[in-house]
Order: C-alpha cells, then sequence, then structure tokens
DNA sequence: GTCTTTGTCTACCATGTGGTAGACAGACCT
DNA sequence: AGGTCTGTCTACCACATGGTAGACAAAGAC
C-alpha cells in the first residue's frame, strides 16, 4: 500500500525505546515492536540493518534526547547550586515520569554488552565532566557538603533513576500513582538530594 | 554417572541467581544456567518444571537471604535510628558488591509480569512496614529529619541498589575498582543517605 | 512513457530455545 | 537377587526469532 508516512524510522525508534526501556533489549522481538508500529518485521529491517544496530540507534537518541533536557535546564537555572541541582532533577523527572521507559533503557545499559556501555558512556563523559567540576566547585566554596564529587553525580544518579524506573519500589510503600502522588514525589525527591548535598 | 553430589538443586538455583540478575532472565536460556553448572539442561528441568518455576525459587531463595541478612543487621545493632540505618546499609553492602547479581535480580523484578513482582512485593512487605513505622517514630521524636517515611524507604533503597547494580555508573565517573575504592564508596554511600536523613 | 529509486510486503530459512519422552545407572528396600 | 525410586543423560520436537531473497507498488527523473 506504501503509505509513505515519511515518520516510519521515528516510530520504530520510538516503539523500540518503549519497549526496550520496559521489558528490556532480549525480552522484546522486532515482530513485538513491528506489531506496536503497525509494520512489517521486515520493514524494520530496511531501515536498521540488525536488531543491534537498530539498538545502538535507540541509545544515541536517548543519550541526545536526555542531554538536551538537562542542558536547558542548566542554562536556564540560577547559578547557585542547589538551586541548579533542583533544575536539573525536575527537568529529568518530567519525561522520565511520562515514558518511564527513557531512564529504564539508560538502565538496561548494564545488562548489554560492553561495547554499548562503553559507548554510551563515552557519550555521557562531557555531561559528567561538567557536573564533577560544577560540585568540586561549589564544594570549595563551602557551598555544598563536601564529598568526593563524582560520586556524588553518581549516587544522585542512582536514586533519580531507580525511583523513576522501580514502580515495585512505589507501591511496595504504598505511595498513590496519581498526578498528586507524583508532584509530591518529585518534592521529597529533591528534598532527599538537597539535604544530601547541604553543607 | 550419577555423581549425586546431593547439592544440584542449591547450585542451579546459585547459578540462576547469577545469570538472571546479570544478564537478566529474558536473556539467559537453560543452556546456559546448565553449562555453568555443568550439567544437562534436562536436569534443571528435573528440579524445576518449568524456566518460570525456576524463577520463581530464584527470586524467594534471594528475598529470604536478603531479609536475613537485614534481619541480623536490624538486631545487632545499636537502638539509635542513625546507627541502625548505618548497620543496615553495611549489611547490605557486603553481599551486594560480593554478588551484584543479587540486587540485579531484584531489579530485575520490574520487568518481570505482575504476578512475580506482586509475590515479592507481598514477602517484602512486613520489612517496608516495619521500616516505616520505625522512620515515623524517629521522626515524631526529632531524631531524622521530618519527611514521608515510606518514600524514605523507598529513596535510600533505589540510592543503594542503584550504585550496587550500575557499574557503568560508577566506571563514568572514574571510580577505582579497587578494594579501597569499595571501601571509601560505602562510606560516602552512608554519609549521603546520613545527611539526607539528619534531622 | 519508460526507468530507477524508495519503501513496504510476502514468503522462506537457519538457529536457538523451552519442553517432552524415555533410556539408564546407581541406591535402597525386601 | 529382584524391584522400585532417584537423579542424570541423550534424542527429539514445536515454535519463536533474527535475518535473507525477492516481488511489488508508488513516485520522481528524463
Amino acid at each position: 500500500m506504501t503509505v509513505r508516512r515519511g515518520n516510519t524510522r521515528a516510530s520504530i525508534l520510538e516503539a523500540s525505546v518503549d519497549l526496550f526501556g520496559s521489558r528490556g533489549f532480549a525480552a522484546t522481538s522486532l515482530d513485538d515492536i513491528a506489531g506496536r508500529v503497525g509494520v512489517a518485521k521486515q520493514t524494520l529491517l530496511y531501515w536498521f540493518p540488525s536488531k543491534d544496530e537498530l539498538l545502538d540507534a535507540v541509545l544515541e537518541q536517548t543519550a541526545l534526547e536526555l542531554a538536551a533536557v538537562i542542558e536547558a535546564a542548566v542554562r536556564a537555572a540560577a547559578d547557585e547550586p542547589l538551586a541548579r541541582i533542583e533544575a536539573v532533577v525536575k527537568a529529568v523527572f518530567r519525561p522520565a515520569v511520562r515514558r518511564p521507559a527513557l531512564l529504564g533503557l539508560v538502565r538496561e545499559v548494564s545488562r548489554l554488552s560492553p561495547d554499548h556501555a562503553e559507548r554510551l558512556t563515552m557519550q555521557v563523559q562531557p555531561f559528567v565532566r561538567r557536573a564533577t567540576d560544577f560540585l568540586r566547585e561549589q564544594m570549595d566554596a563551602g557551598l555544598l557538603r563536601r564529598a568526593d564529587p563524582g560520586l556524588v553525580v553518581a549516587l544522585a544518579y542512582a536514586t533519580v533513576t531507580g525511583i523513576a524506573t522501580e514502580p515495585e519500589a512505589l507501591r511496595a510503600v504504598e505511595w498513590p500513582a496519581t498526578a498528586i502522588g507524583l508532584r509530591r514525589l518529585r518534592g521529597e525527591l529533591i528534598a532527599f538530594l538537597l539535604a544530601a548535598l547541604r553543607p
């Protein structure tokens, strides 16, 4: 029928993020993705030569997406460190809640081949570097609790990603999955992090 | 040859925790596990009627193991809340580092069927309940920062699990994977959590 | 109007996977 | 010694999955 919507590739990427991120890479078949998109499996293999290269593309796009979000938040925020941290968390929180698979995909990386992990690590490197430098400065200025800046980045990442990608953890403590519950969650998460970082 | 080591079942469970926890359930084949144990695939299916029931057993055993560790730590610790929290984190940290797959498996639950998730949630319920009650008491007594006790449990869980199961995050901040690095990591993790919880 | 390019589809194949059937060897009972 | 039970193995099957080959239809190129 050759509908030629012109966005097949993008649709495939979107569906792939959702499925890889929620079920995991290995548990998602090409047919699953194709079915979700409403297209034949072969069409996927037309746009991406193999499942593995599809994964590459998905990872890269996700990294770019998140990077853009963070970048914008940092630029818009005040220079004061706690405000800046709050801004970043808020910025990440929105897409994370709307599409839990986004961060789920990032987490999935630890399950994948070292190759994929390495590549994503390299891509994230400059952001990490900037964050650690910033934290170190602020710690030196006495505006943040003294700690290893790199580890603080990792810990904050772990906290945000963990809470955003494990709905089971929230269900276990009977947290309401409503809009209000989410806003309160965001507030408590930020309070938690700020308390951990305040001097 | 019928070696009859008497621990085949236990060996299977152990290998399954490692593989399910590190690669993920879907990415692990029965042959993988059998190979690791040094036994034929059919032997697995003799002890566990299906891959799914093997997973059930693995989850249950892991929950029991972790529960025992936490239980012991809580009993041994002083009654002061910060000391108690520190004791629990230290207790969880040891097995988590020695066998990253343990917590990786817990995290894997969010990828599995709601059935499995539900069951594990139920199993963990009493512990969660006790932890939240304890935190609430201590907050009321002014010994901990005022916050939603349930969420604090979830956040602390997310932080510990995240940092323990994502070696990539640590590699990204160039954290040394040595014994000394691990001890310092534990120290910083505890400092991070205590700062977040102190009144 | 023909030709080429682009995007999609329908077979089809090779392989890996979960699971079944049943043989077989040692242990234990009598 | 004979019979049953337990644990392990080999052989096999049905099926899903990633990937290939090639037909086909619409859209430009000229």
